[in-house]
RNA sequence: GGGGAUAUAGCUCAAUUGGGAGAGCGCUGCGUUCGCAUCGCAGAGGUCGGGGGUUCGAAUCCCCCUAUCUCCA
C-alpha cells in the first residue's frame, strides 16, 4: 500500500465509524498562543476538549499535517521527522479506551493486513484497564510493555492543555534492525522498533504551572504518523524508501549527479535535503515567511541547513526551488495551498538562498580575515570566540569556519565552540518567561454562559438583560455595581461586536431604569461577547433588562474601513498579483491597516493605482450581501479564507458587488453599499519585514480630515511664501536655489574678511618671545570652523610660529591654537597650550598637534588667558 | 522572550578611538583622444538611521527608539 491508499483507507475506515472528517488546519496553530506550529493532529480538536467549543460531531478523523522541530537533530534516520502527516481519530467525550484500542487494532490489522506477529504494545504503568482490553482482544501478555511518565503520558501540545496516560502500537521490524540484546523491547532505542500509533486517553486538563485537574468527559486523541506506517507497512524500517520519499531522492540525486547508497554521509546528506525541502514547501505554502524569529526563523534554519548541506554535495546554484517543484507535484492533490502558492514558495525559496549566499560571502571574508591576524601572530588555531562570533553573529556556520581554517594550517576547537553555545543556551533558558496572556476577556466564566447572541449586523440599539457584572477592580462576579465602578458587562443578546478579526470593539451605553453605563470596548472571548466601561449614573444589576445601544457614528466609521479593507485586498491582488495574502488586520474607526505578503517595494504608481482601483468600487456604489454557509461552499465559490474556521462549521462570507469584485469569509460589520466609504486615502506604505509590506489607510470621516489637514497645509504654505498653492513648487525651488547661492556667497564673504584681517593680525600682533613667534589674539564673532580657517591662513603666512585665537561665538568664548611644523618637531603640542589657556577663562578643550580648540565660560578672562600663551608655549618646547 | 552585530555620499566602505566628515566606484562639466570602457583637471552630492543625555567639543561615549543582519529559545 502506498501513502494515498493508506490515507483514504484511514479516514474511509473511520468514516464507517460514525467519524466525521474533518480538513486538515494550517501549520500555523490559529487562536492558540501556547503553539508556535502545529505539532499534532489534537491541535484543532483543543478547544473541543477543553469545551471551549462545540465540536460539528464528537467523532473526528483527520490527516493533519504536522511540523515538529524538536527532532530536528534526528533527521536522516529511519525514522525522525520535522513535517509529517498524522493520521488520528478523536473522540470528544463520546466512546473511551475500549473503542479506541479496538479499532485501532481492526484497522491494523484487517485494513493494513500488518502481520500480527509484527506488533507490540506499551501501556501507562498503572493502567490496568488498558491492560485488560488488549488481553480481552486476544493480544498476547509478553509483548504489553508498561512504560512510565517519559513515554506513556502524552501532552499537552504547549505548556498547557489535554493530557492523559496513553498505550502505543510498535511495529518490529525485526533483531537484525536492532541492537540484538536479549530484553530489547519498544523502550530500546536501538531502531528494530518503531511507534506507529499513539492512542492518547485525555483524562486531564493541565493549566501552566503543571497542575493537573480531571476533565467532566474523558476524550480520546490518537496519532498515527503516516510516514511510519507507510514504511511499516513495506516491512522496511525506514521512511526515505517510501513512495513519499522516493522521488525527492531521486531528485537530489540528479541534481548532484551522484550516486545513492555508495557513501554514508552523502546519504545522509540526500535524506536531510528531501525531508527539509517537505517543511519548507508546506510551512511557506501556509504563509510562514523567513525571519528572525518565531515559526519563521524555524522555517530559515530548515532551509539554510539545507542549501548548506547542497553547497557540500557540490551543488553552487540555488536548487531548493527545483526540490519544492517536486514536493507540489507529489502532493498538491492532496495540499492544493502548494499549488495555488507554487509562485510564492518558488520566489521566497529563492530569495533566502541568495540571502544565505551573502551571509556566507560575508562570513569567508571575516574568517579570512581572521587566519590572517592568526598566523601574524603565530598562532595554529582560530580562537574559541572568534569562531563561535561567526556564528552567533553572523550566522557563519562552525564546519566552514574549520575547513577554510584547515585549508591554511589552522585548528578549530570544536568542543570550545559548544561551550559557547551551551552558555548561549542557558542565557535563552535563564530569561525564558511564560506572559502570553490572552487579551481581554478579563475573567469571565465563558463555559458557564450561554453564548452571546449577537444581533449588531442589523440591530444597534436593542433591549437585552444582564446575564453577568464583573467589578474589575475586585476581578470577582458581583450582583450589582454602583456609579464610579468600572465593569465588564455580558448580555443574554448584544448589538456591540466584540473586537475580533482586527475589526475593534464597539463603544455605545447601556440604560437600564436605575442606572447608566458608557461602553468603552467590547471583547469576544468564545462564544461570550463581554463588553467593559464604567457606571455613570445609579446603580445596575444583575437581571435588570437594558437598552443596550452602539454608538452609531463611529460604527459607521468601522464598517466603512472595514469594508474598504476587503476591496483594498481585491484591488491589490489585481494590481500586485494573486500571492498578496492577508497577514494581519486592523480596522479601528480612524484608520484601517492592512499587512500582506509581497517580496517588493511597491512603487508610487503602484501605490496610486490601488487607490484609484479601491475608490473607482466606491463609486460604482456595488451591493455588500452577506451570506451564512458551510466552509466548503463558502471555498468551493472562491471565498478568500484568511484562517480557516475552527470553531463550527457555519461561516459567514461577505461578498462586495456582483458579480464578485471581492468575496471573504469575515464576521465583522460592512456598510450596505460601497457607496458610503466616500473617499479611500492611502497614508502610508511601508515594509514590515521581509516579504512583509503594510498599508495605512483612512475612509469617509478620516479621509475628509485627513485631506482638510493636508489642504490647511497647503494654505499656510501659500500664504508663508506670499504665493498662489499652485506656484509652491516652484516658488520653493527658487528659494532653495537663492539660498544656496547666498550661502555660497557668505562663505566667500567670511573668508574674504578673514583673509583682511589676517594682515593687520600679522602686523599688530605677531611678537618674538625668545626666539618663536607667537601670535595670540581676539578676534570678532565667528564659528568655531570660520576660525580655524583663519588659523589655517595665519600658520601658512608666518612661516614658523605659534597662534593662538579667541572669540566669542552665541556668547561663548571660544579658543583655536595652532602652528607650524617646525614647531610641532620642537615638541610643540596645540592641544595641550588650548587647554591650559582655556583654563583660565573657565573652560576646556584639546585636539591634536597641529590644530586644536577649546571653549570656556568667562567671556571676561579671554584677555587674561590670551597673556598666558608665551609662557605656555615656553613650557611646552623645552 | 534573551544575546551579538550593523546603520556615514547614488553604491562599497574608511575616519589614528572624543578634536576640522574622507577614499574608491558611479555622476556632472572641462581637457586629452579619430573614437572609447584610457588618462588628467574641476565640481556636485551628507539632518553621520531618529530622539534625548554627558562634554568646551560627539559620526565616535551613555540611554531610549526604529530598521536590517545573526544566534539561542
Amino acid at each position: 500500500m502506498n501513502s494515498n491508499d493508506i490515507r483514504s483507507e484511514f479516514l474511509n475506515f473511520f468514516t464507517e465509524k460514525k467519524h466525521k472528517v474533518i480538513s486538515s488546519s494550517s501549520l500555523i496553530p490559529h487562536g492558540d498562543p501556547t503553539l508556535l506550529l502545529t505539532t499534532a493532529g489534537m491541535v484543532q480538536v483543543k478547544p473541543y476538549f477543553l469545551g471551549l467549543a462545540i465540536p460539528p460531531n464528537p467523532r473526528l478523523a483527520s490527516c493533519q499535517k504536522c511540523f515538529r522541530t524538536t527532532d530536528v537533530e534526528s533527521v536522516g534516520d529511519n525514522k525522525h521527522l520535522t513535517f509529517f502527516e498524522m493520521l488520528g481519530n478523536f473522540s470528544v467525550g463520546d466512546y473511551f479506551k475500549k473503542e479506541a484500542i479496538k479499532w485501532a487494532w481492526e484497522f491494523v490489522i484487517d485494513r493494513l493486513h500488518v502481520p500480527p506477529e509484527k506488533l507490540w504494545v506499551t501501556i501507562f504503568l498503572d493502567d490496568d484497564e488498558a491492560f485488560k482490553i488488549w488481553k480481552g482482544i486476544g493480544f498476547p501478555e509478553n509483548k504489553i510493555v508498561r512504560l512510565g511518565e517519559k513515554d506513556n503520558f502524552w501532552g499537552p501540545a504547549g505548556d498547557s492543555g489535554p493530557c492523559g496516560p496513553c498505550s502505543e502500537i510498535h511495529y518490529d521490524f525485526g533483531e537484525k534492525y536492532g541492537c540484538g540484546k536479549p530484553d530489547c523491547d519498544p523502550s530500546c532505542s536501538c531502531g528494530r522498533f518503531s511507534e506507529i500509533w499513539n492512542l492518547v486517553f485525555t483524562e486531564y486538563n493541565q493549566d501552566r504551572e503543571g497542575k493537573r485537574t480531571k476533565l467532566p468527559k474523558p476524550n480520546i486523541d490518537t496519532g498515527m504518523g503516516l510516514e511510519r506506517i507507510v514504511a511499516a507497512c513495506n516491512g522496511n524500517p525506514t521512511v526515505y524508501d517510501t513512495d513519499l520519499f522516493v522521488p525527492l531522492i531521486k531528485k537530489i540525486g540528479g541534481i548532484t549527479g551522484k550516486k545513492g547508497g555508495v557513501d554514508e554521509t552523502i546519504d545522509r546528506s540526500f535524506k536531510v535535503i528531501a525531508e527539509h525541502s517537505r517543511g519548507i514547501t508546506f510551512l511557506i505554502a501556509d504563509g510562514v515567511l523567513p525571519s528572525n524569529e518565531g515559526r519563521g526563523y524555524v522555517l530559515r534554519r530548515i532551509l539554510r541547513r539545507a542549501c548548506f548541506l547542497g553547497r557540500k554535495l557540490g551543488i553552487d546554484k540555488p536548487f531548493l526551488g527545483e526540490m519544492a517543484g517536486v514536493v507540489i507535484d507529489k502532493m498538491g492533490n492532496i495540499y492544493p495551498e502548494l499549488v495555488t502558492n507554487r509562485k510564492l514558495i518558488f520566489d521566497i525559496i529563492r530569495n533566502e538562498e541568495e540571502k544565505f549566499e551573502i551571509t556566507l560571502d560575508a562570513g569567508i571574508n571575516l574568517c579570512e580575515k581572521a587566519i590572517g591576524e592568526a598566523k601574524s601572530q603565530n598562532r595554529n588555531c582560530l580562537l574559541n570566540e572568534e569562531v563561535f562570533k561567526f556564528w552567533d553573529t553572523f550566522g557563519f556556520p562552525l564546519e566552514l569556519s574549520a575547513e577554510i581554517a584547515e585549508e591554511h594550517g589552522l585548528s578549530v576547537d570544536r568542543e570550545g565552540f559548544e561551550l559557547e553555545m551551551g552558555k548561549q543556551r542557558e542565557r535563552a533558558r535563564a530569561s525564558h518567561k511564560f506572559n502570553t496572556q490572552i487579551s481581554g476577556g478579563s475573567d469571565i466564566d465563558t463555559k458557564s454562559l450561554e453564548p452571546t447572541e449577537f444581533v449588531g449586523y442589523e440591530e444597534l440599539s436593542i433591549s437585552a438583560r444582564i446575564v453577568q457584572i464583573i467589578d474589575n477592580a475586585l476581578g470577582k462576579p458581583v450582583s450589582e455595581a454602583g456609579k464610579g465602578k468600572k465593569i465588564t458587562l455580558v448580555l443574554d443578546r448584544t448589538p456591540f461586536y466584540g473586537e475580533m478579526g482586527g475589526q475593534v470593539g464597539d463603544t455605545g451605553k447601556i440604560k437600564s431604569k436605575s442606572g447608566e453605563v458608557n461602553i468603552a470596548n467590547a471583547v469576544s472571548h468564545a462564544n461570550t461577547i463581554a463588553v467593559s466601561g464604567h457606571v455613570v449614573s445609579g446603580t445596575i444589576s444583575k437581571g435588570d433588562v437594558v437598552s443596550a445601544a452602539v454608538d452609531i457614528d463611529r460604527r459607521l466609521d468601522i464598517a466603512r474601513n472595514h469594508t474598504a479593507t476587503h476591496i483594498l485586498q481585491a484591488v491589490l491582488r489585481k494590481v500586485l498579483g494573486s500571492h498578496v495574502a492577508q497577514r494581519g488586520s486592523l480596522v479601528s474607526p480612524e484608520r484601517l491597516r492592512f499587512d500582506f505578503t509581497h517580496l517588493a517595494a511597491i512603487n508610487k504608481e503602484q501605490l496610486k493605482e490601488v487607490q484609484a482601483g479601491v475608490n473607482e468600487i466606491i463609486r460604482k456604489d456595488l451591493p455588500v450581501a452577506t451570506d451564512v454557509c458551510s466552509y466548503d461552499q463558502a471555498v468551493g465559490q472562491g471565498a478568500t479564507a484568511i484562517f480557516e474556521e475552527k470553531y463550527g462549521d457555519m461561516v459567514r462570507v461577505v461578498k462586495i458587488g456582483d458579480p464578485g469584485v471581492s468575496m471573504e469569509l469575515c464576521g465583522g460589520t460592512h456598510v450596505k453599499r460601497t457607496g458610503e466609504i466616500g473617499y479611500f486615502l492611502i497614508s502610508s506604505e511601508a515594509s514590515v519585514g521581509t516579504g512583509l509590506r503594510r498599508i495605512e489607510a483612512v475612509t469617509g470621516r478620516g479621509a475628509e480630515g485627513l485631506i482638510n489637514e493636508r489642504l490647511g497645509i497647503l494654505e499656510q504654505l501659500s500664504s508663508d511664501l506670499k504665493t498662489s498653492v499652485n506656484e509652491i513648487p516652484s516658488k520653493v525651488l527658487v528659494l532653495q536655489d537663492n539660498l544656496a547661492v547666498s550661502d555660497k556667497v557668505t562663505a566667500q564673504l567670511r573668508r574674504e574678511k578673514s583673509r583682511s584681517e589676517v594682515d593687520e593680525l600679522i602686523k599688530d600682533h605677531l611678537k618674538n618671545f625668545n626666539g618663536v613667534n607667537i601670535l595670540f589674539a581676539e578676534v570678532a564673532p565667528r564659528s568655531m570652523p570660520d576660525m580655524m580657517e583663519m588659523g589655517d591662513m595665519l600658520r601658512d603666512k608666518i612661516k614658523s610660529g605659534v597662534i593662538v585665537l579667541a572669540t566669542v561665538f552665541e556668547e561663548k568664548p571660544g579658543f583655536i591654537a595652532t602652528a607650524t611644523s617646525d614647531i610641532i618637531q620642537k615638541g610643540f603640542h596645540s592641544g595641550k597650550l588650548v587647554k591650559k589657556v582655556a583654563a583660565i577663562a573657565g573652560g576646556s578643550g584639546g585636539g591634536k598637534a597641529e590644530m586644536a580648540q577649546a571653549g570656556a565660560k568667562n567671556q571676561e578672562k579671554i584677555a587674561e588667558a590670551l597673556q598666558s600663551v608665551p609662557k605656555f608655549v615656553e613650557e611646552l618646547i623645552k
